[in-house]
DNA sequence: GCGGCATCTGCGATCCAGTTGCAACTGGCA
DNA sequence: TGCCAGTTGCAACTGGATCGCAGATGCCGC
């Protein structure tokens, strides 16, 4: 949990002057060991579970912070509380299986050009975007 | 507003067995003269402007309703209420320009076959896709 | 190691978009 | 024209997320 990484981003936290409380450490934690996308609720119950004493209040709160620091990601999905995700990885989009409701992460390169090409055509930069594809299984 | 497409728009919906009530007569009309996408509230002021009494939860029942039988959509863009837009153009995208708010329509036919692809790939098939470019003018 | 204070936390209240229960009303087919 | 299932308005409610405030606490400088 503390590891060589988590360290060196909490000091990055740190120097950026955001203060590594006891609450965020732990959610720092529950994150990175998260390999799916949960929502505020779920993290808040995970760090309970995992000993820390955190008010749901203070996960949203952190969330938001951590998420102005570029350390997480927020998905909104349709019609669902969102969903958050490490940041540390390269940029992917989402497929959502609208059986089962499984993310499904997903990267094209020719898309991201197209849609760069499209923008600029229209004489815009992309601040940043978002693609779900809604999919079922055949 | 009572034009002959907006007949045969209603009478279909009479087909599909939804009633055709003052109030949603006059959310149609007001749909179809927004050039814009606004939502439930913005909806329910043009509608009330306009002289129809229509209270604001059946402005909301009225447009899951009518998004039922796909005569409209729902756009759900980052951490703004849910505006609507009426379906009968063809398929598009949107971009917004994330300074002033506008919204703009686009499409591009290579973007949309190779979510198909990416997706029957990975052995699924869309079934809606959701693509938005938030945008700054350079 | 310790003090100070700006920042952070927990709590409960609050916000806001959207939904719902219920009694009264009304399209539209027979 | 009458009937009644579908629709409406109102006000209460929901659920996710935010906020004000008083007390607690990282962490920088000494």
């Amino acid at each position: 949990m503390t590891t060589g990484r988590a360290t060196k981003l909490e000091q990055a936290l740190r120097d950026a002057g955001v203060r590594v409380t006891r609450q965020r450490a732990a959610l720092l934690g529950v994150i990175a060991a998260a390999d799916d996308h949960p929502d505020a609720a779920e993290l808040h119950a995970r760090a309970v579970t995992a000993g820390a004493g955190v008010s749901l209040a203070t996960v949203y709160r952190t969330l938001t912070t951590l998420q102005a620091q570029g350390v997480i990601e927020k998905l909104e999905f349709q019609g669902e509380p969102a969903r958050w995700e490490a940041a540390d990885q390269h940029h992917h989009d989402h497929m959502i299986d609208v059986d089962s409701g499984e993310v499904i992460e997903f990267t094209n390169d020719r898309i991201e050009r197209l849609q760069a090409e499209i923008a600029a055509e229209m004489g815009y930069d992309i601040v940043h975007h978002r693609l779900e594809l809604y999919v079922r299984r055949r």
